[in-house]
DNA sequence: CCTTATTCTGAAAGCGTTTTCAGCCTAGGT
DNA sequence: ACCTAGGCTGAAAACGCTTTCAGAATAAGG
């Protein structure tokens, strides 16, 4: 119980070879049920546990996978995450986390320590990297899976939802509802396709029904709820006849209605918000926020399985795609006909208060 | 290009021994410039990237800490363990991460997972946890973290906030406010010590004030915003009388909230609610939410920093506790003078509308 | 009863580093 | 000039496991 039991305790204590334990341990059925027996027992009463590092430098495999997210501050991150560790667990698998922090040369950090450290496999989030990034990827030949997008470059598996059409599909139904002047309020599309996406797929759907609906700003601001208000602000001040307005985020529109609601905006009656991530507290706010429910640890789960198989040997399987929904909800309605513009609906609020 | 470079490829390229290349390498101010330059230039044109598991092998350091949460779907976990790694990774340091899903048994699990893969250190969440996993803990040796509690058992260094005290100061608030009838939800405390340390610092305070104030209902609900709805009718129908209640967690209070608001009761007039956890939402919320901010980031920082002195080999240091602050906003106020039960409030409400 | 096919086990060769241990060489003291 | 220290470097021994390769043992077939 002083030093820490090796193989060879094991073997002894068994009467066998470390060869026998070895086998006895990794591969079950190859040996007699008598040895295996015997050997079990002597692995228990020596609490002997096998050492990893030297383990992984024989056999070559770590058992282990790393994953790369911009943030785990961001639910749907820490909820893929979680999904990807739970499946991976299962599978006997470890997981090693890093975050980026949405800047490619930390990614590029991130990486090249799992890879240095030895992991099997790796979990990307988006296809925009450094080029000296897909170089190491490529170096090192490990399986990747790329995540939050629904396909990858380079014929990488992908497991992620449609950003594009799904964002198509929101602002579809916003059109639906009779809105004309609309704005878009988006974080960073910068080092972040996910969102380009999404900002692309509103944009596509506002140009296909450009007969009748027309785009006012399109504004651009931090990846923060404080943020969002603030672009709020920009669209009371720029645009005021805006009456649909579509953020790329959850967090941003969380931040846009509340700013409203201080200068005196209802919502949706002045103005119509729309989010995009599914946050589940989305739909305890009040008015309650029309989103784009993502099933992040669908994403996770699946990102996990295909790991799985690309380790397992497996042919490299295509992209899957998770369905996104619609969640409806009271931060969106019919826009009120004749409504003021929204800065003098401002005004009056705040000079009445 | 073909096969993976090794140790051995840049010594010949460099026309040296391995072992000036390791040294080289890893102790670059114990040999000559000359030969320094030398090996980091062959390095550098083979693309060497040092073995992980052999190094771990021969210097016994896997350069990985794990750490193991009860899930990541909660923020503070979230952003404590992006601290964390943060930290981490500027020490060099990577990041195993797992999460047990508050089930005592699986955390066990994950623990000899971890230790089983050769992690130099482990951070843990809370004092409670299995016989068995305390053993494996000591068989391993390995510097171990306590995070989210001030103190921690077995003299292990803790990192967090004093969810006592903390709690009992927002109970105190409550009182001074002159709420006289309190009811308490509680997310589970089987298997939390956290929680179970506030729901203990708001009885506390409660008893100590005993000649003023009533506690009415202590409530126990599973930990999600729905079961806080739930717990709220709960309150509602059976201590009709309360005018303030306590949440341990901002999910409970924030559905509690969302509940109290469809049953036509209002925040804060008819009652108050207090939350803990200092959820970035909370305070977008109408009204924002009264809370315990705990700064989660601050803990996992400080549980990377405690790990990296103790891999350093540094004393072991005692435990440091993280300051909250009590975040007073608009879901608590003075309690109504005369204000009828709550039931027949919501009756009345629901008979209207 | 002997030969061949078939398992199963043990010996030993790595796996790619780190690190100890000498040995060599240079420099400084006498 | 000779000897002693002291600093660097290289050879080689771990580190603890997996896995190949043979050999031993058992079963089957003639």
């Amino acid at each position: 119980m002083d030093r820490k039991p090796s193989l060879s305790d094991v073997a002894s204590l068994a009467g066998v070879s470390i060869a026998t334990v070895s086998r006895a341990l990794n591969n079950p059925e190859i040996v007699t049920a008598e040895l295996r027996e015997k050997v079990l027992k002597a692995t228990r009463s020596l609490g002997y546990v096998p050492h990893g590092a030297a383990r992984a430098l024989a056999s070559k495999k770590t058992r282990s996978v790393g994953v790369v997210v911009p943030t785990l501050g961001i639910s749907v991150f820490a909820r893929g995450v979680e999904a990807l560790q739970d499946r991976l667990s299962e599978g006997g698998y470890r997981l090693l986390v890093a975050n980026s922090q949405y800047d490619p040369v930390r990614e590029l950090q991130e990486i090249e320590s799992l890879l240095a450290h030895g992991v099997d496999g790796l979990v990307l989030v988006g296809n925009e990297r450094l080029p000296e990034a897909r170089k190491r990827l490529r170096q090192f030949s490990c399986p990747v899976v790329i995540t939050f997008m629904n396909e990858a470059a380079e014929d990488l598996p992908a497991v992620g939802v449609n950003n594009f059409s799904s964002s198509y599909d929101l602002t579809k139904y916003l059109v639906d509802c009779g809105h004309e002047q609309f704005s878009i309020l988006s974080s960073p599309v910068l080092n972040n396709d996910r969102v380009r996406e999404r900002r692309n797929g509103i944009l596509s759907c506002l140009d296909d029904n450009s007969d009748r609906v027309k785009v006012n700003q399109v504004i651009e601001v931090p990846y923060s709820m404080q943020a969002g208000g603030e672009g709020l602000d920009a669209i009371v001040a720029n645009a005021p006849e805006t009456t649909a307005l579509v953020c790329t985020t959850d967090l941003i529109a969380v931040g846009s209605m509340a700013r409203a609601r201080e200068i005196g905006l209802a919502v949706p009656e002045h103005i119509s918000i729309a989010g995009y991530d599914g946050l589940e507290l989305a739909k305890y706010l009040t008015p309650a926020l029309t989103t784009v429910s993502v099933p992040a640890n669908e994403i996770g789960q699946g990102a996990a399985e295909r790991m799985l198989e690309a380790l397992k040997g497996g042919k490299p399987k295509a992209s899957t795609v998770i369905a996104t929904s619609l969640s409806i909800r009271g931060s969106t309605g019919r826009p009120t006909p004749g409504r003021l513009p929204l800065d003098r609906i401002a005004q009056a609020e705040i000079g009445e208060s």
